[in-house]
DNA sequence: AAATGGTTTAACCAAATGGTTAAAGCGAAC
DNA sequence: GTTCGCTTTAACCATTTGGTTAAACCATTT
């Protein structure tokens, strides 16, 4: 075990607690106990608990939404992109399930933080935009708004992982293998889903 | 205004601040303050927040989860089925479109809280199945596993709502109105793309 | 009209919680 | 080795929070 340096083990420690719990529900007791030191050094380098979250929350935003834009440019055909995205985009989830639901629920309790976040990563769609709307004009795929196809890839990959224990309870009766397998299968199936769905 | 009684009040209150805020954010005496009584009322109803949240959860599981089973039988064709689901489902979201992320938060907190709401409702999701495999069989639909069609269709419905900051902030630049319009014409779109993706 | 019993309230309590303070540690510079 | 300045800690503080208590309220019964 490499001894880190103070604010790298506070950043750990939080991201750790802010995720599992939510901001309302960490402690900041929980978090210093996390990273092994006292509480009022935690406040030393953190202000308040609200500003250290705003250092967990954009670095949870930044390491998903971002890469999902990147993850759809390249120069391949418009259905292997699909499908690499989508295998893309489930594998950086599996490694950090928990990050999608935090995003989602801390941003439902408090949209604002958005708009600071977007200024800030400055995030650009339009690439993507055009390249679906490309496809739509060579016919290759029928006619879908580019935002509404996108939701829908979206929908499919981060749904199943959010509501994993309603899915995991009522449609497979508790069997996490079971779960996991199709979790596995959808690597490939979801782009297969989506292709048959809009391929002319 | 009609005067309802106390301990109808004090659902309602809960229920409000509790899908606001989560179990860790709310307040009880925030729900007092809301049903407009003292917060030893509150504790001489309900004698704990634990045991008031459970109260609240179940009925906003029991508004989601049973309807859904519920909305897939009936006597039409399979095609239609799937699109009468999806309009009722997102009619039923619409109405209460922060519940959905409440309860997968929740759940995703503290998955345990289903194991005894389960046993209690005994959802039986084994007609569904059955539905579809039929369709698989007589060949009108594509071969999939049942449990992925549904998944499938509910992250098409329930994705895009509880994502909505995110979406409308990044693909519509923060216009609620194209939010609301896509959101609209998915009633029908989502049962269209599904449709044209297993058909045969 | 007095007793009864469920309902409601003001006042209170202990624990938890975010945050502060003042002093102690401690390595580098002189 | 003493000073300097950043880091770390123990002790502390004010407020919030879930929950309790004892008394007041009030409709019904007798």
């Amino acid at each position: 075990m490499i001894e880190k340096n103070t604010e790298e083990k506070i950043v750990q420690a939080a991201e750790k607690v802010f995720i599992e719990k939510g901001l309302a529900g960490a402690r900041m007791q929980e978090i210093a106990d996390e990273a092994g030191i006292n509480k009022a050094l935690l406040h030393y380098y953190y202000r308040s608990k609200e500003k250290l979250f705003e250092v967990v929350f954009k670095l949870a935003f930044k390491s998903f939404v971002p890469n999902l834009v990147k993850a759809f440019d390249g120069p391949e055909d418009f259905f292997t992109k699909i499908e690499r995205f989508v295998e893309t985009y489930l594998n950086l989830i599996e490694k950090n399930p928990h990050i999608p639901i935090f995003i989602i629920n801390e941003l439902s309790k408090n949209p604002n933080r958005l708009v600071s976040l977007i200024s800030y990563l400055n995030i650009d769609i339009q690439p993507i935009f055009d390249v679906i709307e490309e496809e739509i004009e060579k016919k290759t795929i029928k006619q879908i708004e580019p935002q509404e196809l996108i939701i829908n890839i979206l929908s499919l990959c981060v749904f199943p992982i959010v509501a994993k224990p309603m899915v995991q309870t009522i449609l497979f009766k508790g069997y996490e293998s079971e779960y996991n397998a199709l979790m596995k299968k959808r690597k490939s199936s979801i782009a297969q889903f989506v292709i048959s769905a809009i391929k002319n």
